[in-house]
DNA sequence: GTGGTCTAGACCACC
DNA sequence: GTGGTCTAGACCACA
């Protein structure tokens, strides 16, 4: 995993996170890696990946077991899509179809590289 | 004009008068706001407002003519065109795209949003 | 038994166990679960439970038989209520009269449920 | 201030806070001190009160302005006893009032208690 | 000046 | 082993 660099890397892993939850790779009750683990794996400060755990535990996200670590929470997949799905479409949509008209880029360019990135992901397995 | 807090001010303020240079409102050589009235306009602190336009001047959006104000420079539109398509494709729409996908948003949506948002911007108001 | 989760489970353990004692529930010298029963009861690890019987022991709420068990020690009621009121009085209770306050809630509503929760509790089940 | 050290620093600090905005002390939108002086205040790291201000910044009790501070929210008090009251009636005052009754409290105790610690409270100025 | 992020390292409680 | 808290200190962007 690379990081953006303009952008926080604890909301990156937090994003990393929703994503295999909504790819399907992470399912429900599973337990995700420690801090710890992960921190060396990302190469981060293991307090980088708590901030990580904290905000998609607050968001129920992620729970937590005292003392043995982090799980996939149940309404996991349903939290992400309702709180990321409305910022996606009220904020963020509005702004990048401005810009797309803008800079006069044709809905045949965006249809195009839909498609790919579609094929790019692979299909989520159906729980 | 309401800010979104997680970008920066000063980008918020650029991109404005970007997108009015693109829009066609303002032309070529013609005068934008100072620094003080646009400060006062938008309630932000002027030295905001400067910090927005030596970005834009740097990129040879705006140039400045010593003790009158900031004008649109001839080339603007091209500048603008150049820098910010390049950073555009190459990497805020990757994300969207792959959000569009993740969020399972159907590309009909997406069609019909930009169709909109293309009607709105359309039509320049004579002032 | 459900758990509170901002508070350690060997401490929620041990507090239910006092309650017994004090309830009457547990006479003295009975017998009380074994760790691995209690564990099993309330899918928790042994060893937490293990953790909440060596806090008691430690306390003279209960006594062990090497190899039979514990049991509930004969001064465990005078015990408890000199460490636990001693405690609830100094250092609870101010702070739960000041929310009292903070947040307005009426005298009368405090009662009203002091009384409540009198009824529930006076009457010991006889199994 | 002091602390009580069985519970977290930052957890107290946005107690105090939140105290501060329930007696009246501090009306909305007045600034609230910086983390770095309420850090040489308390006496406590700056991240320490950076924290306290994430939690009440994440349920609307201040909000910030980019660079100049952090601010009491207008529905902070709303807020704030929203939430708190909640908590306090449903989870934390059923386990004092089990106590009461557990270690033998007698009612007049309690309003003895309560009445002293209600003339100690200033009573708060209404806005 | 303000907040925001990150690191390194420590110590603790809990399971 | 797990998370949770705190410190000290650094660097950055922003107003």
């Amino acid at each position: 995993m690379e990081f953006r660099d303009h952008q926080a890397i604890y909301v990156q892993i937090a994003d990393y996170v929703c994503e295999q939850v909504l790819l399907g790779q992470w399912p429900a009750d599973e337990k995700i890696p420690s801090v710890r683990d992960l921190g060396v794996l990302l190469q981060v400060n293991p307090n980088t990946v708590m901030r990580s755990y904290e905000w998609l535990q607050q968001r129920d996200v992620i729970y937590n077991k005292r003392g043995i670590g982090f799980f996939v929470s149940p309404q996991a997949r349903a939290h992400i899509l309702e709180y990321r799905r409305e910022v996606f479409l009220e904020q963020e949509l509005p702004v990048v179809l401005r810009n797309l008209i803008l800079y006069d880029i044709p809905l045949e360019e965006l249809t195009r590289r839909y498609d790919a990135c579609r094929r790019d992901l692979s299909p989520p397995p159906q729980p």
